[in-house]
DNA sequence: TCAGTCCTTTGATATATGTCAAAATGCGCG
DNA sequence: CGCGCATTTTGACATATATCAAAGGACTGA
């Protein structure tokens, strides 16, 4: 949790960061219906959250990468309304709600940034809604690895070469189209000389048109 | 905001919210972009939010009715992120967040019921990722009119007989539908018996088999 | 009250994406 | 190292929804 803290305060929040938990890759850190203690800060490792419908079908909500906090839908019922799934070996740190509640009350700087956390997530979720909602299969597809892209950017990887950790089910299922949808989709784009694609390797080779191409996949 | 407080903290809770303030029909209440300071809770009336993409695309993420809070999205950034449009005329309270933020750190359960309001938030927007990504058209207008039918209900109105605020075209952007398709479906569940449509006033009249068309549509 | 505008419905047709199927490729495990 | 399974790619075809168009209805404001 990157707050900016005085000494002191940070040993609290060291104190409570403490409990490491590893998550074998296919693992679940948590199930839906779980009760809800912890929100979890990936420390290394990705993970999905997914919701699963009665009738089986279920949906991809999000991709998650290290520093990125998840368990915040928990918080309204004390249970958890999806599944958070590790796509590879992964570490998390559990951060135990209440104690979070309590600290966050005698730090202002903390309990601002646990209100911005949620929003963002909030925002998040918006930008999905607008690419369910109004976004033609191959725009999702190019929003969806821009995304992927500025992201790892952010924690210092490369931002045009990077490895898909999610099958091509699992990124249909996030963006709300088939598989064989998004792998036409990755064809396409190769094709038209915007990306490599070696099954789940990726290489960005022209990012301005891939930018272009979330406007008018035309 | 139904929080359980003891009296004087009542008080405070209630000079934070003496600001009324009116809104007409059609007008925003804030747009994105605008400088954040205050959450709105809605006293009478109904709002819908839209976020704006900047070909011109726009989607309705939200319709909002009395007792429910608007504005959550615009902590993460401090200006919103979307636009909220007042579908009739109505009336909202400003809740500045700065002092939102002050009084709950002295009073747990304001700060408790903040952290759930947000999480609600976001289980709904998990809730509307499942339809968009993985309902037909017919799921989708029959969940969501249903989720009207609730909403209402709670509120102490009839659970089967509205009047809908919003055109075809607004749900038919909430539901990631184009109007026509919006107003084939509603014509379709008239056919079927399952409700009554005139235009904008509403009646189910089979309310367990619109609960079934929500899982197939056949 | 009436005219004008916007909204809704419905039809005919187009198209994007889904479905089904099969082959090709990659990967884990013995 | 190679077998077998899972994933990915690609093709042919089906279908749900979008698009275009026109007519009918409802609401607004003068």
């Amino acid at each position: 949790m990157p707050v900016d803290l005085s000494q002191g305060d940070m040993q609290r929040i060291n104190d409570l960061v403490q409990k490491k938990q590893r998550v074998a890759r296919g693992d679940y850190l948590y199930r839906s219906n779980d009760a809800f203690h912890s929100l979890y800060a990936i420390r290394t490792g990705s993970f999905k959250t997914q919701v699963l419908h009665e009738d089986g079908r279920e949906q991809v909500t999000g991709f998650q990468m290290t520093g990125e906090i998840i368990g915040l839908d928990a918080i309204s019922t004390d249970a958890h309304t999806c599944d958070a799934v590790a796509m590879e070996d992964s570490e998390v740190c559990a951060l135990p709600f209440n104690q979070l509640e309590t600290i966050s009350r005698e730090l202002p700087s903390l309990q601002r940034h646990l209100y911005k956390i949620m929003s963002r997530e909030i925002v998040r979720d918006q930008g999905i809604m607008l690419l369910l909602g109004s976004m033609r299969a191959e725009e999702r597809l190019a929003a969806f690895l821009l995304n992927l892209s500025q992201r790892l950017a952010a924690r210092g990887f490369s931002a045009t070469q990077f490895q898909l950790r999610m099958s091509r089910q699992e990124i249909g299922s996030y963006l709300g189209l088939k598989l064989e949808t998004v792998s036409r989709a990755f064809s396409h784009f190769q094709e038209l000389g915007l990306i490599n694609v070696k099954v789940r390797a990726i290489e960005i080779i022209d990012l301005p048109r891939l930018q272009a191409a979330v406007n008018c996949s035309s």
